[in-house]
DNA sequence: GTTGAGCGTT
């Protein structure tokens, strides 16, 4: 199975792929995506990256409170959509 | 060309 990471405080310059490239130095990046607005195109300052089950604890432990490109970001399972 | 807590598309 998959897990998904939410990836919070990230800069707005922070893409898809940058998200990809810094979390599978931790463990395999299944998919990621930066949300962005719909209306501007901008991002949105946060993403979600998939990740294996078996990685998830652990790229959550060495990818939260971390830097990346300058902005302490925060990491964590993200929450099912249908809560909100 | 800006901003800064948060939980996203089909």
């Amino acid at each position: 199975m998959t897990r998904t990471l939410y990836v919070g405080n990230l800069p707005w310059a922070t893409k898809a792929e940058d998200l990809a490239n810094a979390f599978s130095v931790h463990g395999e990046v299944l998919s990621s995506r930066v949300i962005t607005d719909r209306e501007t195109g901008r991002s949105r300052g946060f993403g979600f990256v998939e990740v294996r089950e078996e990685d998830a604890e652990a790229m959550i432990a060495a990818m939260n409170g971390t830097d990346l490109d300058g902005r302490i970001i925060t990491v964590n399972e993200a929450r099912a959509r249908e809560e909100r």
